[in-house]
DNA sequence: ACCTGAACACCGTTCAAGT
DNA sequence: ACCTGAACACCGTTCAAGT
């Protein structure tokens, strides 16, 4: 029987993950130690131990609840026009995630982390078949109006494309610094049109 | 004054740096300790310590020993033709990287602990401009015969495009599972050209 | 039930001692 | 000069003891 309420025990984790976050931001990954986060939360080892298991599902927490709101905002601009090209659902996509605060550099430390912790990949994948199906029902007009014989294939096949295109400025971005979504968007079509 | 030839210091480097390869590919960057290595390679851990300053230092010894030949094959192959477009240099990049051993889930590690280790990052930049500058050269013919007023700016806007579709590619090959080339560079060119 | 903080096993790194 | 492996500071995690 739990003594206090459930909202009190989501709340609390909430406070936690939310000192981790900072951590993050702010030292990397690799660099946050659960010394960080007891002396940001003001908590002590143990009480961070009895609301997650270990650092990994702590991680895994952070996925779920800061990442899925983001994926959210997302999903409600992408529906926000009827027909929506490919090319806007993208440029929605990125400067979405560019006024959220999350920076480039942690994803991409995350994608990392989920290379070596399977829980956490299976969460990134969760989190990412929301936004996938998603887009996907958001371009489903656009592929219909295309003329083509599969318009559901190639709905799936272009959210495919488009995902792929964010991680590359999210990749790019991280790697060799901050770079316009406009530019981006214009110079990869430049190069794949020939 | 060194007792041993320069070439056999280089030689044990290397030896290292392989038996350090096997471990990161098998188990991951963050999960590779130097014991780990110590067991691969054979050695002690005063050993690796005497070759490299830290285990930061193995890893951009990796990343300039290892990554640097993936490069110069690259640049070779974008330069085989006499006018390339884009599209062809991508898919050759592309086809490349899949040939070649380093598998995505480690290129993507390797820019996370790039991310908290400027050395690293400062490695991963000069091995980037090596590989931009070379893929500039070989789309400079295709840019001049594009008749556009700037060729020089679209050669290097272009290239970055083909760089940031490459991480695309690396990053959702490395998230979602493996993906061929060809689908990936049909449904980019199919999402941005609407 | 939730929390404390000392204790434990393990990590990266150092260093006195060998050859 | 190169190498050994015990020693050190620190990490994530556990757990007896408090409230």
């Amino acid at each position: 029987m739990p003594r206090v309420t459930v909202a009190y025990r989501e709340a609390r984790r909430d406070e936690i993950a939310r000192a981790a976050l900072r951590c993050l931001v702010r030292k990397g990954v690799r660099d946050t130690s659960i010394a960080d986060i007891v002396t940001e939360s003001g908590l002590s080892t143990g009480a961070i131990y009895s609301h997650f298991s270990s650092k990994a599902e702590l991680a895994r927490y952070i996925v779920a609840r800061y990442l899925v709101p983001h994926v959210e905002t997302l999903e409600a601009r992408a529906r926000k026009g009827d027909v929506i090209a490919p090319r806007a659902v993208l440029a929605t996509l990125l400067r979405a995630f560019e006024e959220h605060g999350l920076p480039p550099s942690v994803v991409v430390q995350f994608w990392a982390e989920a290379m070596v912790d399977p829980d956490l990949l299976a969460q990134v994948s969760v989190t990412a078949e929301r936004l996938r199906a998603s887009l996907q029902a958001a371009l489903q007009p656009w592929a219909d109006a295309s003329g083509v014989a599969a318009p559901a294939v190639l709905a799936a096949d272009t959210v495919r494309a488009v995902m792929a295109l964010t991680q590359g400025w999210i990749a790019h971005t991280a790697v060799f610094g901050s770079r316009s979504v406009n530019s981006y968007i214009e110079s990869a079509t430049a190069a794949l049109t020939e």
